[in-house]
DNA sequence: ATCATTCTGTTGCTTTTACAACAGAAAAGA
DNA sequence: TCTTTTCTGTTGTAAAAGCAACAGAATGAT
């Protein structure tokens, strides 16, 4: 447990709390740590879960495959990030989706119910970290709904252009990296990858952009 | 406020609170009103808000207009629902969306920064309410995570189907009515209107579903 | 009751996407 | 290093979506 006190102090959850308080916490809440290998599944759709889950290391994907077999990924999910925030609600139902380790991971689980009923004043940072998840789950609020208004543009031209383009203002920079490859861009966006990598090449022709890989840099209109 | 107080109290947030507690919640947390007609916008895309807000009366849709006039409803916002919970994060930046009232409307106020820091025993049902705000924001998330799935499939068929279906799951019958007409139901699906309409009349042909305006029944593969 | 407006279904045409298949490049493994 | 596997771009074809335009139905207003 003591190994991820580091990462988890820089991530928006502890912020503002000291690495002693973060294990005092992580004892107080009764916090377990699991790690999973490279492509391993963590969750699997159907399964009932009922923690808060923090990502502490590593990389997730959720993602859904349908009854076809096609394969969408909701969310990335990077160190620092929570998960399973809408399963937290009693009688809330089965994961709708999968969990899946993109690259070794370590997660934390915590109980969220006594999170929110042990008097704060059990642990001085309790409060404190009440307000953190709060505004995580608002982040992860509106990270979906910018994923959705990437997914309502009508074409796969516009969907690329606005999910790049958010990148771009997100990095700060008009060259950047997405953490996808094409396939996955592809399952991001729910396009077709070929459909998809043709267009990009027109916008490379159109000189709307350029890309090595997953760095891309956007041009000016 | 007293007027709203009967609506509140079936509401998921206030849900365990007697009427006589959350009216002194209200006063606790020093909730402000406002109330909008149909057809009028409560915030535009652009504007800076930090209060939650929730809804006690009528029915509003978080929209966007994109920079061509295309229309897409993002979400629907019913009687004791919240909405700006992605903007209660410090520093969050501009409203990305609309909020129109789509009927008479009420709206409540909350300082959110008070919930979370005011110490609990303050008022006796605060913990409760902390704990209600949670779990409502798990199901807004849960909620968007829903519509993704929804967009997330490749055909109009699919979509109209997924959608569907998971609304007859919710109301827990094959018949249902929907709260969107045709271009509010393609603007939600991010479609086009007179080919959904034509898909919606294929699947009825097909003996899939039947529908009289806004009720559908869906029928057994 | 009449008129105007909105909503819905329908059609034909054009553009775009999905799908399948393949080949070279890059990466991973032996 | 050599081999195998994965990734990416490219192309052609069939299917689907978008768009525009229109007419009848339903709704709302005067």
């Amino acid at each position: 447990m003591k190994k991820y006190v580091s990462l988890l102090k820089r991530t928006k959850l502890f912020s503002g709390v000291g690495e002693d308080d973060i294990l005092s916490m992580l004892n107080c809440l009764s916090a377990a740590v699991r790690e999973y290998h490279k492509g391993e599944y963590a969750f699997r759709q159907g399964e009932y879960i009922r923690d808060l889950m923090i990502l502490a290391a590593g990389r997730l994907h959720i993602q859904k495959e349908d009854y076809w077999g096609n394969l969408n990924i909701l969310n990335e999910i990077r160190p620092g990030e929570i998960f399973g925030e809408a399963y937290i609600v009693p009688n809330s139902g089965p994961l709708m989706n999968d969990v899946v380790a993109v690259e070794e991971s370590a997660v934390l689980f915590f109980d969220m119910e006594r999170i929110l009923t042990v008097c704060p004043s059990a642990c001085p940072f309790h409060t404190r970290l009440v307000k953190n998840i709060f505004y995580t789950i608002s982040d992860k609020n509106k990270a979906l709904v910018q994923k959705i208004s990437y997914m309502s543009q009508r074409s796969t031209r516009e969907k690329l252009l606005s999910y790049l383009s958010d990148e771009a203002k997100r990095q700060n920079s008009s060259s950047f990296s997405i953490p996808f490859n094409r396939q996955q861009l592809a399952d991001f966006l729910s396009v077709d990858r070929s459909a998809m990598s043709n267009e990009l090449c027109k916008l490379r022709d159109e000189g709307m952009l350029n890309f090595h890989k997953n760095e891309f840099t956007l041009y000016e209109g």
